[in-house]
DNA sequence: CTTATATTGAACCATATGGTTCAGTATCGA
DNA sequence: TCGATACTGAACCATATGGTTCAATATAAG
């Protein structure tokens, strides 16, 4: 879970996983939001995907990126080990995202 | 959360934070079971004391550590949507396989 | 007062991260 | 075929990380 808890550190990296959340898209597509060089955009891809948080499918010069939210699993288990320190806040939060109609941003 | 994402990116520093779950302790008394230099553990304390993962009491010549979780808290939320979604794509499969008239493969 | 204990600072090293630019390859469309 | 599109690699830079050793400081204990 190293690699998957340094992925998420970064901001330009959770706003990639945030934005392929709402499906698989192209590279280049997935950096056009960013005020950064396609060649800097694709180290963060290579980032994420030796953390294996996306799968890549190429097909002819296009590369198609796929969330794979699997490895976030194991960090969300080691955090929630400490839910007693605020099992009181994670209720509400629970029943917070409960009511939610749409769960993804 | 960058920060504290990246202090639990370390195997040390999550060992550090468990050993603190079972209550405050000097940062010799911490370090003790590391085999690493004491000067190489501060480094890992500096990194969870700027994450604001831990306090430092400093009473005389020695310093005790206290865990603060809260921080941590931002990060589970963050891949708690996630979870959600999860959730959510769950519900809608089993909703469609309830639906329909062959059963499940 | 002297010495041992607890911790930090400084300097160093290797590697990773986050970014750039420029050049190259591969492929699609006209 | 030719040019535009979609990436990728190489080289470079600054800073952070994870570690070391040796020296310094502060304080507690004898």
């Amino acid at each position: 879970m190293n690699r998957v808890a340094a992925a998420i550190s970064d901001p330009t990296r959770r706003a990639i996983i945030d934005r392929l959340a709402r499906g698989p898209a192209r590279i280049s597509d997935v950096a056009a939001p960013f005020a950064m060089s396609l060649t800097g955009f694709c180290k963060h891809v290579r980032v994420l995907e030796r953390a294996k948080l996306i799968r890549r499918t190429r097909s002819g010069r296009e590369n198609t990126l796929e969330l794979s939210l699997e490895p976030l699993r194991e960090v969300a288990l080691w955090i929630l080990r400490y839910e007693q320190f605020w099992r009181a806040r994670l209720d509400r939060l629970e029943k917070f995202f409960a009511n939610e109609k749409e769960p993804l941003p």
